[in-house]
DNA sequence: GCCAGTTATTGACCGGTATCAGATTTGCAA
DNA sequence: TTGCAAATCTGATACCGGTCAATAACTGGC
């Protein structure tokens, strides 16, 4: 594991307004910088932490890529989400101080340390950052939801359209193209993801080639029609 | 709507273990009472809060039993979870002030009413309690990937079986019968939530009865053979 | 460059759920 | 009670997505 000592200030960071988009004083800001000023890097294909490993606290990622993972008690495996830079990671360890899921980098990648007691006791001395915290997480709640909706009420074909809109969004909100996605992930961990097989992933994505809505090489995708694409994904989460 | 005063203290609420088991002290939870002085009463049928209300605060189910559905731009409802008494519902509200779902009492109830202003100004005198909201969340979020764990990689035998199976558990936690179970939710509902059609539902029923692991009453539920039931659901949610 | 292992694509076939339909039961109001 | 709407159950059939299998494309190491 290597860990770092943070040269750039959150005050300073691009990410800024994704990951922690709260009106800060400049001497907030200072305190807030004591607290996260550990780096570590996650290499592609390693854990940032693992199921029944005890919790410390949360992980802005800084760059990279993550997916996080459950296991059922046969060994079945589901991806609950996938992470990438300003996003958050670690909440689910918060309830019983034991991370349920595993975070693994899809590249290689590196995070901000925000031990959570110091994460409290600045929330307790800033309002504005304890209801920051109380909104990532509220907005993780909504996103399930929005996860749930697509597992339960959407086929295949909706589904991979709904997955690929939102990821074009979320690239496009910090500051890549909306068309060109480049995907860190397997066609297994998107149709975990998803709820559908790699080979369904595989066939809907060759359908979506088909009809004109995108391009795809391996990995790279180009969406070629976005409202199409829209059309399909009738209700986007993410 | 019917609002009164709680003449029930959180400090001999029967629910005090389940809803806020935080390590108050006797002048704390003096001081909560003040803020969670109003209670709501919600009729069968009603709504707690509904999509696009504005967030006031959470809410904390005395008796009754709620249904939360999320919608899609076409329509399509999910129903995204199911609450009883000493469960908190509203959290979805807090990310943008506006709820994202609708609560909705699927027989009489009645709920605590927490103003999240309140809460928060609490929180901040007793670090305990904001611990205690974020223990809460993220519950919600580690349950929330156990339903996609189960939407997204079991079979209709399994999700039903570890619908019924955490049903149990949870109504077991609440001094109920872990055995006999008293469905308050239509097939439909049912089905929404574990994202199969009704008539699945009823279909898997009757194949339980059929295999001497459940008696079905309408929606009266007799568990017969419990240790065959848990290893249908091999990891249960909720 | 080559080779081995992983990842992705595509086809043939099958099975689990959805869909459609009809019968039955229940709940509630007149 | 009777009547009616909602909920449930069951059957017949269709089809989406899963399974199995073979091939192709890519990746990383030598």
């Amino acid at each position: 594991m290597t860990l770092t000592h943070n040269p750039i200030a959150c005050s300073s960071c691009a990410l800024r307004d994704i990951c922690l988009p709260v009106g800060l004083s400049s001497h907030e800001m200072d305190r807030l910088e004591e607290v996260i000023k550990i780096r570590r890097r996650v290499e592609k294909g390693q854990n940032l932490f693992q199921s029944g490993s005890n919790f410390q606290g949360l992980f802005a990622v800084r760059f990279g890529f993550f997916k996080t993972t459950t296991m059922a008690a046969d060994g079945r495996e589901q991806v609950t989400g996938f992470q990438m830079a300003g996003d958050l990671l670690g909440m689910d360890g918060i309830v019983n101080s034991k991370h349920t899921c595993d975070a693994i980098a899809l590249e290689d990648a590196e995070v901000c340390v925000m031990p959570y007691d110091q994460l409290n006791d600045l929330s307790h001395d800033f309002p504005a950052l304890q209801k920051h915290v109380h909104r990532v997480m509220s907005r993780e709640i909504v996103h399930d939801h929005g996860v749930m909706m697509m597992l339960g009420s959407m086929r295949a074909e909706e589904r991979l359209a709904a997955f690929l809109v939102s990821l074009a969004e979320r690239m496009s909100s910090r500051g890549f193209s909306a068309r060109e996605l480049m995907l860190r992930m397997t066609r297994e961990e998107i149709g975990s993801y998803l709820g559908m097989k790699l080979e369904t992933v595989s066939r809907t994505f060759s359908r979506f080639v088909e009809d004109g809505i995108i391009q795809v090489k391996q990995r790279h995708i180009v969406i070629l029609d976005e409202a199409k694409l829209r059309s399909l994904a009738v209700s986007e989460p993410l």
